[in-house]
DNA sequence: AATGGGTCGAAGCTTAGATT
DNA sequence: AATCTAAGCTTCGACCCATT
């Protein structure tokens, strides 16, 4: 039963110390504990670490995230001349505890596909990563050349060297994430629908301002229109009306901004012959006119923000 | 002349349920 | 689980007119 921590993509990351470690007879003895996480990297093993009632031997690669205020010593006095590699950090927002049997995967780490494969769909604003509480990293020389640096960018410790320190956190966080996310990609097998979504999706980005028929899309992927309408339905959350309608929009907003074509031509260039129905789809998913818009950017050159 | 808005029916789209 | 059928729902665009 490994312990898993769910970590924002885009959390603040401050690391407030950094140092190699040689362990000694007084790693045994001492317990100790920090308000920080503290991510520990062995260089050479075995390290014999407790956290709290929890008694692991780490080898060289092993990787090991202690929460913070977690108690932790060696429990194996006779060994002795093990390293490691250890970085105390914060995070914004904190990690928390993530469970693959009970809590949903995050975006990314299951199958492939969700909303984030629609181009009119915005990313996700708290894209999560998981981070394994012990792992061996197979990049681990790779993560231990990053300890490196970051302990020698906290030994210098000139200019930003707490923003690179961050970086290098950051980097060594995303690595873990990664190769895990590549062990359970593994173990993974993809639903038969789902490549026929992703042809779907990437005929109608692709074709969607030329006449895109019923007859068209079953001849190109041969399959039932309606049948392809609920593959689409179950793995984008939207009809492929609606992303159609999306895609066209979102068009036709760039075309205002960064042309002076008339609304009639924009029309007819994003798909749509008739500007009186544009101008009323336009406004149904934007909330305002194409004139409205086209003015409301020109004077105010700040990102539109509606959805 | 260019654009915005309302109504309405045919065409197109979606979905529940059947079928393989 | 993947695919198809049929029924019902939604939308596009033609036709009006109003506003700038």
């Amino acid at each position: 039963m490994a312990i898993h921590y769910a970590m924002s993509r885009s959390a603040f990351l401050d690391v407030k110390w950094a140092a190699l470690h040689t362990v000694r007879e007084s790693f045994s003895l001492e317990q100790h504990y920090n308000p920080y996480f503290e991510l520990i990297a062995v260089t050479e093993g075995p390290v014999h670490l407790q956290a709290e009632e929890e008694k692991v031997v780490l080898h060289a690669g092993d990787t090991f995230l202690l929460r913070p205020w977690e108690r932790h010593k060696g429990w194996n006095p006779a060994a002795q001349g093990g390293e490691f590699y250890w970085v105390q950090f914060a995070a914004t927002p904190e990690p928390r505890p993530f469970d693959f049997a009970k809590d949903r995967l995050p975006v990314g780490l299951e199958a492939p596909h969700g909303p984030s494969d629609l181009r009119t769909v915005p990313a996700y604003r708290d894209e999560t990563m998981i981070v394994p509480r012990r792992f061996r990293s197979s990049g681990r020389f790779h993560l231990l050349g990053l300890f490196e640096q970051l302990v020698r960018e906290m030994d210098e410790a000139k200019g930003y060297y707490r923003y690179r320190s961050s970086l290098l956190l950051g980097t060594m966080l995303e690595r873990l994430a990664s190769d895990l996310l590549g062990h359970v990609r593994q173990e993974t097998t993809l639903p038969a629908s789902y490549v026929t979504y992703r042809s779907l999706v990437s005929l109608l980005d692709n074709q969607y301002p030329s006449s895109l028929t019923r007859e068209t899309l079953e001849a190109q992927l041969d399959r039932k229109y309606e049948y392809l309408c609920g593959v689409f339905k179950k793995y984008a959350g939207m009809t492929i009306g609606a992303y159609v309608r999306h895609l066209r929009v979102q068009r036709a907003q760039y075309l205002l901004q960064a042309t002076e074509d008339s609304v009639q031509s924009i029309a007819a260039e994003v798909g749509i012959a008739d500007p009186f129905t544009f101008s009323k789809l336009f406004k149904k998913l934007v909330g305002r006119s194409p004139a409205d818009y086209r003015n409301e950017i020109r004077n105010k050159p700040r990102c539109p923000d509606e959805g």
